[in-house]
DNA sequence: TTACTATATTCGATATTTAGAATATATTAA
DNA sequence: TTAATATATTCTAAATATCGAATATAGTAA
């Protein structure tokens, strides 16, 4: 793989790499918003919203388009929910994975499962 | 979406949000490796190796396991693969939508095609 | 023009990330 | 035991990211 390709993956990753901005991703699901609209749903602050919004412009993983007097925000290409959607799924499989871990550590020990240690 | 869903999601971009660990992780696509063949590889500082190997560890996106004087690495969830997939697409469809739009700016002023400015 | 609204940028403080040098630890070999 | 090998951790300095406060800009309304 290229030194490109790979520098372009990392800043993908590093344009997502904050709550704040992945959460402004999955608003952004559903179609284009203005970033007012992000700045209300979200409760942030204008300025802290703002700069989240330059990073992912930056990282060109979002769009903004003027109108009027809002700028209107929307996801550059869709592919990148399916990265969301896979992580999704991959968390609800680590979750599982231990809760299950822990319900056999219980059945094995069934003697202790009501003792705190 | 939860926050713990958007923490998780973020980690792992974070996890990955740094050239050097995405080549580890292309890397260990094929099939575990020892550290060391991964430092060869990428011809890498031992220390900056092992602390790249260590951020993947945090955010869950390694195991390790030690046989003998080796520790030997491999991805934990292959459908991390898949996220590096859609942004290797990704990256070539936003390549060749680049060259389109010189390519429509080129056809649109073909007398300045072999001008500098 | 002035005032208002929506958004972006700059600034300063703090926290985090990174690289490399040095050191530590664990395993095997002698 | 001691030496050698493989890997991890700690430390320091530099770079980067984050936040909130303040300020700037652009568009609209009066």
């Amino acid at each position: 793989m290229s030194d490109a390709l790979r520098q372009f993956k990392s800043d993908i990753f590093q344009g997502l790499a904050h709550p704040t901005r992945i959460a402004i991703v999955e608003l952004l699901r559903a179609g284009e918003l203005p970033a007012g609209k992000l700045i209300e749903k979200l409760e942030l602050e204008q300025a802290n919203a703002s700069q989240h919004l330059a990073v992912l412009r930056a990282k060109q993983i979002v769009v903004s388009r003027k109108a009027g007097n809002q700028v209107y925000y929307s996801i550059r290409d869709r592919a990148l929910l399916e990265v969301l959607d896979i992580l999704r799924r991959y968390f609800y499989a680590q979750l599982s994975s231990t809760v299950n871990m822990l319900q056999e550590v219980a059945n094995e020990r069934p003697q202790s499962r009501l003792k705190a240690h």
